[in-house]
DNA sequence: CTCAAAAACTAACATTTGTAAGTATGTAGC
DNA sequence: GCTACATACTTACAAATGTTAGTTTTTGAG
C-alpha cells in the first residue's frame, strides 16, 4: 500500500497542498482533478480526504497563506521609517523574492483566487483591493513629498504587481540570469520609472 | 424559438465566439460550459453546434486572432525607422491600446492560451516566444545603440508585457481614469525606467 | 504481541460536461 | 403556397468529476 510520504516538520496534509499547488499551477484549478493529483502525492483519490476536506480547501489554504504573508508584510513596511521610494522598493523586492521562492502557491494565490468559493472570495477580494490602496497610498505619499513623479498612483501598483507576475517566464526560462540579477535588473527599471 | 441576433456585418458565429471570449475571460476557459455560453446568447447548448465545431475551437480562434493582430503589428514596427525607445513605446502603446479597446479577447488569449489543445498549442507557444525574442531584441539594439539602461533585455519584455495585462484592473475599478490618462502614465513609468 | 488509530483501498454515487442524432421550425426565393 | 436550407429544439450518451461509505491494511504505543 502506497503511503504519502512525510517528514517530522511536513504533515501529510501539506505535502498534499503543495503538491496540489503545482498541479493548479499547470493545469488551472478547474483542469486539475482530484485523480492528477492522487497520482502526483502516489494514492488513490479517495484517500485524500482521510487528510483535507475538499478540492476547494485546497485552493483556500494556499490563497489565505500567501494573503496573509504579504498582509503581514505590508504592515511591517508601513511602519518604517523610511522614504516612500525605499518603501515601495521593499515591497517590490519582497514580491519578487516571494515570486522566486514561494513560486507556485504565490502563482495560484495570484491566478485562480476567482474559484474561491463563498465566502472566502469576497474576503481575499477585498483584502486583495486593501493591500493595493496601501500600495497606492505609499505611492502617493512619495508624490507629495516630491521623490515620485506625479503620476496615477493606482496605475503604478498595477504595473508593479503585475510585473511581478512575469517572473513566471522567468521560472520557464532555459539560461536564466540569476535570481539576484534578475531582482536587480526589475528594481532598476521600475524604481527608476517611479523616481523623480 | 430563439434566435442568436445578428447583423449583416456579424454571423452568428462571430456573436457565439464574442460571447464566449467574455465568458472565458469571466469564468476561465475550463470552468465555461457551453450551457453556459448558450444561456448567453439565448439559445440551447446543442444549437451552438450548427455554428462552430466545438469548444476548444471557440478558444482557437480567439488565440489566432489575438496573435495575428500583435504579430503583424510588430513587423510594421520593426521596418520603422525610428529609435529603440521609440519602437519599444510603439509596442506598449499598441498592447495598452488592444487590451483597452479588445478587452476579452486579448485577456483570453493571454491566459487561456494553456488550453489549447495540440497542434495548435505548440504553435501559439512558439509564437509567443518569438514575438518575445522579436521585441528583446529591438531593446537590445537599443542599448547598443546608448539609448536604453544596460539592463536584461528579456527582463525588460517581461515586466512590460506583463506590466500591461494590468490593465485588467484597470477595467474593474470604478473610478477609472481615462484611457488616454492611463496610457499615458503606463508609459511614462515604463520607458522613462529603461530610458538612460 | 495487541490493539486502537491512522491511512490506505475499492466501489459507487450524483452531477456536470461536451457533443451527436434526429426532429421540428423558421425563412427566403420561386 | 411550396420547397430547400438554415437554425433551432429535444433527447441522449459516454466520460470525467468531486466526494461518500464501507472495508482493509499499516503503524506505533503499551
Amino acid at each position: 500500500m502506497a503511503r504519502i510520504k512525510t517528514t517530522q516538520d511536513i504533515s501529510r496534509k501539506e505535502v498534499i497542498t503543495e503538491a496540489a499547488a503545482t498541479l493548479f499551477k499547470e493545469k488551472g484549478y478547474k483542469a486539475a482533478s482530484m485523480r492528477d493529483l492522487a497520482e502526483q502525492v502516489g494514492v488513490e483519490a479517495a484517500s485524500l480526504y482521510n487528510h483535507i476536506k475538499s478540492k476547494s480547501e485546497l485552493l483556500h489554504n494556499i490563497c489565505v497563506q500567501v494573503a496573509n504573508d504579504f498582509w503581514e508584510h505590508i504592515h511591517e513596511v508601513e511602519n518604517k521609517k523610511c522614504t516612500g521610494v525605499e518603501k515601495v522598493e521593499a515591497i517590490l523586492r519582497y514580491h519578487i523574492r516571494e515570486m522566486i521562492t514561494n513560486y507556485e502557491k504565490v502563482y495560484v494565490s495570484d491566478r485562480e483566487w476567482k474559484h474561491l468559493t463563498e465566502p472566502y472570495l469576497s474576503n481575499f477580494h477585498t483584502q486583495r483591493r486593501e493591500y493595493r490602496k496601501k500600495v497606492a497610498s505609499i505611492i502617493e505619499q512619495g508624490i507629495h513629498k516630491g521623490e515620485i513623479k506625479p503620476i496615477d498612483a493606482p496605475t503604478a501598483v498595477l504595473i508593479i504587481l503585475h510585473a511581478v507576475s512575469g517572473i513566471d517566464s522567468w521560472h520557464r526560462s532555459k539560461q536564466k540570469i540569476s535570481a539576484a540579477e534578475l531582482e536587480a535588473n526589475m528594481v532598476t527599471i521600475l524604481i527608476d520609472g517611479l523616481r523623480k
